[in-house]
DNA sequence: CTCGGATGTTAATCATCGCTAACAGACCCC
DNA sequence: GGGGTCTGTTAGCGATGATTAACATCCGAG
């Protein structure tokens, strides 16, 4: 039977989240993500070729989810519902971060430790994500330079990006309406 | 002489602050430390007493910087000049923020690595200087609740220290005004 | 039944790293 | 001019950690 075993390097990649989301990608060994799904060490060598790897895997994942949900939801090339295009893309952006604070956190922090050929891909992935949000805006403020959209971007994604340090602050749904209130406001005047 | 002696404290905790902001507390070596500021390796324990006291020490100055300037820009009892005060404390944010990209970073990343006596305290200044925000917020709107205040305030937080990520977009005046601008429509209709 | 692959285990290797020890020059004060 | 402190240096120790090797199990397929 395969399906017990498949889940195994999801179960991996999922308690090496939450590992690397809590102590860095340097702060964790092979040793404790076995440990967190209960077996021990060099295990995970037969699912994954390294560490590396394993960190390679989850922010490849983590960079396409978003890029294609970004893509999904921007797909508007209508300027009358670029307000709507941005909305959705704020809640999209929201459910996901509220939903695995842990991959959020290490999509947004551990990049520099993947190595060379694969950091470029993913750091494309980011790219485009981000100019699905810079494209969108762009309609909504022809006349803003593309830099400083971008930079509000980037600045709406630390915003977002905030909820694993507010943790347990509010429910989620309070947060979730909070952030879309204070993103959308921020984006209001560009 | 002391005077040029004094400066290689100063000197190597600017260095490791630099190196823990590009590739985190365990990314980073005595070795590689000693290198950045031209001695080599043990040559630090002559100034600390070793890797954790180093951090220790840099993210105490940050966190006390920040809040002895939360204090001082925030000594408005008056609720009329609330709102001077939430500009004075985001100016202030923000001008920081723009001016120690790697002091920023590390003061948000890394006081997981900081061991136990003293974490509490820098745990104690962050939220000392947090809570002079929701305490001005509070004045500008007394109905929303404090658990919403504080959320926003790290969310703003998020939003101001994105500027590491977004480096180079913008020329410096540019990017303050953007995240000012940012900062307070988020902020104006919690 | 047995062969083979998938999945684990433990022991060993090899590098890195934090940190200490032992020693050396510079400079100051008496 | 002889301690004494300050600041470095290089070697070495001990621990940790990633990775590999060698060896067991389980289980489905022929």
């Amino acid at each position: 039977m395969k399906t017990p075993t498949r889940n195994r390097r999801a179960e991996i990649l999922a308690a090496a989240a939450d590992l690397f989301a809590a102590r860095g990608f340097h702060g964790v060994s092979i040793e404790d993500i076995g440990a967190a799904v209960g077996v021990s060490g060099p295990a995970l060598y037969r699912h994954f070729s390294g560490k590396e790897a394993l960190l390679t895997e989850m922010l490849l994942d983590i960079s396409e989810r978003l890029r294609e949900q970004g893509a999904r939801l921007a797909t508007t090339a209508d300027p009358d519902t670029a307000e709507a295009a941005l909305d959705a893309l704020l809640s999209g952006h929201i459910e996901f971060a509220l939903n695995h604070p842990a991959l959020i956190r290490v999509h947004e922090r551990e990049l520099d430790n993947v190595p060379e050929p694969a950091r470029r891909a993913i750091r494309r992935l980011q790219r485009l994500y981000a100019e699905e949000w810079v494209t969108v805006l762009s309609e909504l403020y022809p006349a803003c330079p593309p830099a400083r959209l971008r930079a509000a971007t980037h600045a709406i994604f630390g915003l977002l990006n905030s909820t694993p340090r507010s943790a347990g602050e509010l429910p989620p749904e309070a947060m979730a309406d909070l952030l879309r209130t204070m993103a959308r406001a921020a984006l209001s005047r560009l």
